[in-house]
DNA sequence: AATTTCATACTAACTAGTTAGTATGTTCAG
DNA sequence: CTGAACATACTAACTAGTTAGTATGAAATT
């Protein structure tokens, strides 16, 4: 039933927002009342961390598979563009959660969750800033603004980004790739 | 006063989030009472949508110009750019209530605002296809992706660009174009 | 085998507080 | 003296969270 709730609450919060979703119309989905929401969470704000953490632990984990590879920078960094646009197609709905409501999370936990999202952003920094001193990609490169730039690019894909249409995860992925690293001209 | 009330709504919005402002916080912020604020608006949801409006209006506008001018597509998308990195630094507060609480505008009116959205993707989205087609950027591009990637990179900004940071925003722009159209190899 | 004990997984009813919106009254400039 | 620009006081609906109690089944004891 814990689960329930959880994956419950996801679609919930991502198509009306958490504020808007009360824990009435959550446990009005399952059928059950809000003793059994409040027997296995202790109050909305753990449920929306439960959430985050979810999203973001599982994230980190695949992205240290990629960094402890052997890949050159630049098939890592091409790996770490798929993993981010796949999961729109595996977790869209987690994932939207994650990026609009980290702000109804108390400080406490806010800087928590703040810690592993630098944490990621640290580590695809770090292959663009590999990239350029083992000259797999240009000098001069800012890395830091790149690594906003590509996450930019990716998580934006959560707004409007239909795994079920026209173009497959894969595809935008390549896509992707291709203007990071060759751009338009 | 009207003026007033929009100008404070924007500053609480970005702070706390729409459903968390309540119209008590934002009178109160003014020194004035509820019966003064539905004297101007008629709800709360008319108070946000002329937020939207006056941020998707501008811009839209000064696109236009933008498109308008015998500039290079290559020139056009590097303004493009500039146009909405700078405007952090000038609506940062409007643009960021703009991304986030657009789910709180009713039915009508998300359509609306959607709409001009969509348009102003589109109008980005001529500039690449002219661009190719006018042999300034690479054949076999796909511009409604990298119009989508464009938007990423430059609204993601919203979530962490500190125009009074390390960084100008004109400098910033400059990075963004220079990726967009040459990458990172 | 029968019975007591105890934990699990809930429910129904409640509290205490907040909210958008409204109805009506007051002030004051032209 | 009229209407624009407010203020006051209110309501109906909704909210997160609490509490006391219960059905059920499994384990322990007799």
């Amino acid at each position: 039933m814990k689960q329930g709730i959880k994956q419950q609450s996801i679609l919930l919060f991502e198509k009306k927002g958490f504020s808007e979703t009360s824990i009435q119309d959550i446990v009005e989905a399952l059928g059950v009342t809000k003793g059994t929401f409040y027997y296995y969470f202790t109050s909305k704000e753990q449920l929306l961390m439960d959430i985050h953490l979810g999203y973001i632990d599982d994230l980190l984990e695949r992205q240290q598979k990629i960094q402890q590879s052997q890949l050159s920078n630049r098939k890592k960094l091409e790996e770490l563009v798929a993993l981010l646009i796949t999961d729109i197609a595996n977790h869209g709905p987690s994932g939207k959660v994650f990026f609009r409501e980290m702000r109804h999370l108390c400080e406490e936990n806010a800087v928590e969750v703040k810690a592993k999202r630098e944490k990621f952003r640290k580590n695809l920094e770090r292959i663009i800033s590999d990239g350029i001193a083992e000259h797999e990609f240009r000098q001069g490169l800012e890395p830091e603004m790149i690594a906003f730039a590509i996450l930019g690019v990716t998580n934006w894909s959560y707004q409007w980004f239909n795994p079920t249409g026209g173009i497959s995860a894969d595809r935008l992925a390549g896509i992707y790739s291709d203007l990071i690293l060759n751009g338009i001209v």
